[in-house]
DNA sequence: CGAGGTCTTGAAGACGATCAACAAACGTGG
DNA sequence: CCACGTTTGTTGATCGTCTTCAAGACCTCG
């Protein structure tokens, strides 16, 4: 295997898991197994439609994807933004019907988890399952942020948070470091994550840039001044339970 | 018992579990005995504070309560907000670190569970630990669609689709029929939670009643006319996962 | 070099925030 | 039962943020 080629499978898996928790080979390789196979899509194809019931829960190993609500006027909500490692609709295991659909935003490759599959570690495997239950806790976790970025911060301070949030997420599967990381988004996507018009993402985005504290270019993201841009978002990293503990 | 008095804990815990799935008593019985006693809270109260790492979560069994994240500028913004049969922080017993506090919103009696109670069944019964894990996934689900609302919805639209997914969850637990609940909370509240100003919360009420969408007066909700108040807020339940089925 | 996609900027206007005053409802004690 | 204070809700006026519309610049890639 190539160092210049994404991370396998198996390494991402252990890097994920063991963000949150001490966790033993047997049980990566239980996870690993549970997988099968990876598909491919292409940017702005959809990994799963909203009404959909899956048979499967999707991760990610490659590119970026969110999940999105679209409205009848055409105005698009994105709720979520997934980066590789993260088990982008692991709740329609017991959801069953999506509300939301799940789209690529890059070039994605994602593996897929059969429910039946999951539903077998659910029965034995109880410390995985709590692993599995606390990814989708970190995620609700990101809602409530997300939200409090959109009801009392500005626009500006919820843009710097979402800056923050994904450096942060980056960094725990070994995806950024320095205060630097590729994002392969464009201002629309990141209007619709942010619920902002695109003229104002621009100007937001000029905001930050002039004031030094980060600097977009090319799709990377270079944070230049990490202790003013978290007191501008107000961030606080707690509730991306990054910090391994029994659970 | 008496009719006039609030259902007891295993009545709503049958209910709220049976809103998602067939459970048999045995599966009621066991999550009523993981239970351990109740206690009181006055309106205002903090159930639970940021940073608090709780050694057990908390049930409402009777009046309603809210997750909330204050910022250093002292605004809040409401999160969620809960009432019977809500687990509200089922998710620090994986998250362990809260990131946000749960405050009574109006007189309030909880359940505790204590968290080596709620592992015990994570080890003997996958199935009621994937009616738990469900419950965390509702919030979620309810998370996102407060987003969406936040995001690109009008306050009006907003603020009818909460009025629709209280009705709902309500109705779930038997406490509002006929369109008509009773909700014990301030328009101070209600700002906080779809991010509002106070006093834009006024207009915008008024801007639903005047349009006999709702009616709400001595903290008694009506709403007058369900379809437009679900086309106002494009209101689809399905996040809600309130249709039982094998889980 | 040209064409599509992406980003930036300006101008006008809508929506919601803030400030400030007042009204109504509620609870308490006299 | 009324008087009073407190809490809660309403309304008006003004201001700022963000949206929309529109045009133009930049970039990337064939």
């Amino acid at each position: 295997m190539n160092v210049e080629s994404p991370p396998a499978l198996h390494v991402l898996l252990a890097r994920k898991l063991r963000s949150f928790d001490e966790v033993t080979d047997a049980e990566v390789c239980v996870l690993e197994q549970t997988m099968r196979g990876t598909r491919h899509f292409e940017a702005g194809q959809e990994l799963v439609s909203a009404e959909d019931r899956p048979s499967h829960s999707t991760m990610i190993v490659e590119g970026w994807a969110a999940r999105a609500r679209t409205l009848e006027s055409g105005a698009r909500q994105i709720t979520a933004i997934h980066v590789p490692g993260d088990f982008v609709d692991l709740h329609s295991f017991l959801l069953h019907k999506m509300d939301h659909s799940v789209v690529a935003l890059s070039p994605c490759r994602a593996a897929m988890a059969p429910h039946e599959r999951l539903k077998r570690i659910t029965q034995e495997q109880p410390h995985l399952t709590r692993l599995l239950w606390l990814n989708t806790l970190v995620d609700a976790g990101i809602h409530r942020t997300w939200i409090v970025g959109m009801g009392r911060l500005s626009s500006a301070g919820h843009m710097a948070q979402l800056f923050c949030e994904l450096y942060v997420r980056l960094k725990a599967v070994d995806l950024a470091r320095d205060f630097e990381f590729e994002m392969p988004l464009t201002q629309p996507v990141l209007a619709d994550a942010l619920g902002l018009s695109l003229v104002h993402v621009s100007r937001t985005l000029r905001e930050l840039r002039s004031a030094k504290l980060v600097d977009w270019r090319a799709r990377n993201v270079k944070i230049l001044d990490w202790d003013r841009l978290t007191a501008v978002a107000q961030f606080d990293p707690t509730y991306l339970s990054l910090t391994p503990e029994p659970r």
